[in-house]
DNA sequence: TTGTACATGTAATTCGTTACATGATTAT
DNA sequence: ATAATCATGTAACGAATTACATGTACAA
C-alpha cells in the first residue's frame, strides 16, 4: 500500500483554514516547500480523490463578478484521518535522493580540472539558499523564540525553518571540507 | 524533458566494471543507496532502454550449469554520455522531501503528549543510522585519509560516506535542539 | 532436501512533471 | 489596453513501487 503523503499534506493545510486548490498550490511555494511540494495538476487531482473519500467537502465562493472559487473544508473524517497520520511514527527512508552526491560517488570519472568548479558551483548555490533561509529566520523569529507557544501555529513554522537551515549548513560544511580535502590532494 | 537520473547512475556503475542487472540492484543496497536507489523491476526496464539507445551492450555469462547471466558493458557512446552528465552542474532542488519534517510543520495538531515520543522515535532511528555509518567509516577510512588518491575509486566512496554522516549528524542535532525547545515550553 | 541467495522478467498501479487548454480579476 | 496574477482543469508521459511470475545455484 502506498503512503499518500500528498493526501495528508493537503489535509494538514486545510486543518488550519479552508482553501482552494490554488491556495494550496501557493502554500507549496512557501516554507513547507523545503520538505514537500506538488504541482497544481497533481493537487486538483488529489482534491477530487479526497472528495470521493469524504475527507473534505467543497463549497463555492464568488470572487469579483463571476469567478467561482472552489473552497475545500475538512470533514470530521478528514480531521480524524489527519490526526491518525500525524500520530503514526515515520520509518526513516533508506535513501534520500541527491543527484549531486550521486555524481560525487563517480568523481573518479570527472576530469580533474572540472571537479573543483562543480563543487564551487554547488557551494555557491547552497550558500545562497542558506542566506535566504537565515534572512527569513531573522525577519520572523530572531529575538522572540520565547514567545512561540506549544500550541501556536508558529511552532511548526519555526521548527521546519530551523531544520532547513540546519540541513543547508551541514551541506555547506561538507562541501567546504570536501573542497579542502580535494585541494590538499593535488 | 526528464532528468533520467537512474540512467546515469547505471552508466556510472558500469563505468567501473561490467555488471548484470542483479549486480546493479545489489550496488543500490550499498553506500550509494544513501543517495540513490531503485528496485530490480525498474533497473531491468532501464537496461533495455539503454540497450536501445546503444549506450550499453549485452553479453551472456554462464553460471554453474545453465544459468545465463546477462552482463552489460558500456559502449563508447555510453562513456561519452556519462562524462557529459558528470560535467554538467546540478541545480539544487527547491524541495527535498521529508515526511517527518512535514509532520512537524503540522505539530500544532498533534496531541501534546504524543509530540516528544514522536521526536524521540526519530532520534533513536537517526542515531542508530549514524552509528552504523560511523562504524563503516572507522572500518574503511579511519587513520588513512591521506592514502586516498585523487583518481582512486575510494575517493567517491569516502566523500559520500562523509556526506551521509554529516547529514545524519545535522538531523540528530536538530532533533535534540527541537526536543529541548519543546520541553522548555511545557 | 530445503532454504537462501542468485537471477530475470512483466503487469498493474501510483506518484509526479510537463504540456495543453481556458477563462476571470486586478493593477498599471 | 495589457500584462501579471488568480483560478481550474485534462492529457500525456515518465519515474517509481508493489505484486505477480519463474527458474537456477549453492551451502547446510
Amino acid at each position: 500500500m502506498a503512503k499518500r503523503v500528498l493526501k495528508h499534506a493537503i489535509l494538514g493545510l486545510l486543518r488550519k483554514q479552508d482553501m482552494s486548490g490554488y491556495d494550496i498550490t501557493s502554500e507549496f511555494t512557501k516554507e513547507i516547500s523545503q520538505f514537500w511540494s506538488a504541482k497544481h495538476s497533481q493537487i486538483y487531482t488529489e482534491l477530487k480523490k479526497l472528495l470521493d473519500e469524504k475527507l473534505i467537502e467543497q463549497y463555492i465562493e464568488i470572487s469579483g463578478v463571476k469567478l467561482e472559487k472552489k473552497m475545500y473544508t475538512l470533514t470530521e473524517e478528514g480531521k480524524k484521518e489527519l490526526a491518525q497520520w500525524l500520530m503514526h511514527p515515520e520509518q526513516i527512508p533508506e535513501t534520500e535522493k541527491d543527484t549531486f552526491a550521486l555524481k560525487v560517488y563517480f568523481i573518479q570519472y570527472i576530469p580533474e580540472e572540472k571537479i573543483l568548479p562543480l563543487f564551487q558551483d554547488q557551494l555557491d548555490q547552497r550558500e545562497q539558499k542558506l542566506s535566504e533561509l537565515k534572512s527569513r529566520y531573522q525577519l520572523i523569529f530572531a529575538q522572540r523564540e520565547e514567545e512561540i507557544g506549544l500550541g501556536s501555529d508558529e511552532l511548526g513554522h519555526y521548527l521546519v525553518l530551523t531544520k532547513a537551515i540546519s540541513r543547508e549548513e551541514s551541506y555547506v560544511d561538507w562541501l567546504k571540507k570536501s573542497i579542502r580535502f580535494i585541494r590538499q590532494k593535488r
